[in-house]
DNA sequence: CCCGTTGTCTACCAGATGGTAGAGATACTT
DNA sequence: AAGTATCTCTACCATCTGGTAGACAACGGG
């Protein structure tokens, strides 16, 4: 019943720890600046989270859900073989664009050194699983070239983070125009996939 | 006359501190376990650099110095055209692989929060403009296709860059030939900028 | 022999940080 | 009306952080 425009408390802390984590990074976030900008106290943030390893967590959660939810999505459809590697890689790209702040806390966490690198590797691990062993599986009906998915898999997450640097590092170049770059890239990428594992070509 | 074992306590400062910067980020990093580390005081340290900043910065200026010495030597050559990009990217690679920990650095202080990224970007800006002068006169030769080279170098800065998130996740994930991967990697790098670049194909 | 330079140390500090304790307010339930 | 759960606040603290001040030793040149 809640009118969409009045967030709750918990969903702006979560906007904005995602935005300073990918921006600053989580060393470089204090509760206390993070609460300033809310217009809010820090113990409000510590009473919803409880720590700040707890706030991590759930804006790791949240944006690999976001991630997931997507790409669920095109697993559900119709879509088989490589038409489908191609849904997921635009789907992917459109959530880059749409909310960059995703991939960058993406990059920020996949550091080895980082706090939620573990938390990380548990949320992505079912998916990489998933993805190895439906490449297997078409692999083996010859849907797909024979190759290593997980080396598949992890070139293409690679290039996917690799993008959240690259659009703030063009933006900062002063190329205000990040789409074209981004859609070249993708491209990129699609050509990349196709001559790995589509069989025709 | 020195023996090369012995390095001076300077040298090492920075060989620690550019492990732990790219590692565990410059935020992530205090003077005192820095310091530990080498069995030496924060004091010493402080006593070099002046300030953590100092450090930051005599760090990055040592690894942008490695990567563009490199590439300083493939300048000097009398390699042209194409084959002249191709050394490039091998030497940069090369230079991946031998000391990955450069490229993590650069990756860290690449986003645009870093406290060090104006300092990066003035070091990185001349290469930058040489290169792209450089393509565009082969571009008027004739032995370059025409694009922007601007948008091709940022591409093939961000694929080296990304290049160390994705040994370091390669390396979690428990694969340990990395050589493998990463040279799939350049390959692609090598056919992405020849689709851009080489005229004659 | 002394004196400035270099390099490392001990001692200390002011500020920021994450976190604890608990009060006050509001709203829902009984 | 009373009690209870939810949420945000003020007050406070222990620890860690980067940085300052200055003592002590080694050394080389005049």
């Amino acid at each position: 019943m809640e009118p969409v425009i009045a967030k709750g408390t918990k969903e702006r802390i979560l906007d904005a720890a995602l935005a300073s984590f990918s921006s600053v990074g989580y060393d470089g976030t204090s509760l206390d600046n993070l609460a300033g900008d809310l217009g809010v106290r820090k113990q409000t943030i510590l009473y919803h989270f409880v720590t700040k390893r707890g706030l991590l967590a759930a804006v790791v959660d949240r944006a690999a859900g976001k991630l997931i939810g997507a790409l669920e999505e095109v697993l559900a459809s119709t879509a088989r073989g490589w038409e489908r590697v191609e849904s997921l890689v635009r789907t992917v790209f459109r959530l880059a664009l749409r909310e960059p702040q995703v991939l960058g806390l993406l990059r920020e966490v996949s550091r080895p050194g980082s706090a939620a690198s573990g938390r990380l590797r548990n949320l992505m691990t079912p998916l990489m699983d998933r993805a190895v062993a439906w490449m297997e599986s078409e692999m083996a009906a010859g849907r797909m070239r024979r190759t290593d998915p997980r080396l598949v898999v992890l070139s293409a997450y690679s290039t996917v983070v690799g993008l959240a640097t690259e659009i703030e590092v063009l933006r900062a170049a002063g190329v205000e125009q990040a789409l074209r770059p981004v859609a070249v890239r993708r491209r990129e990428l699609l050509r990349f996939l196709r001559a790995s594992l589509d069989p025709v070509n």
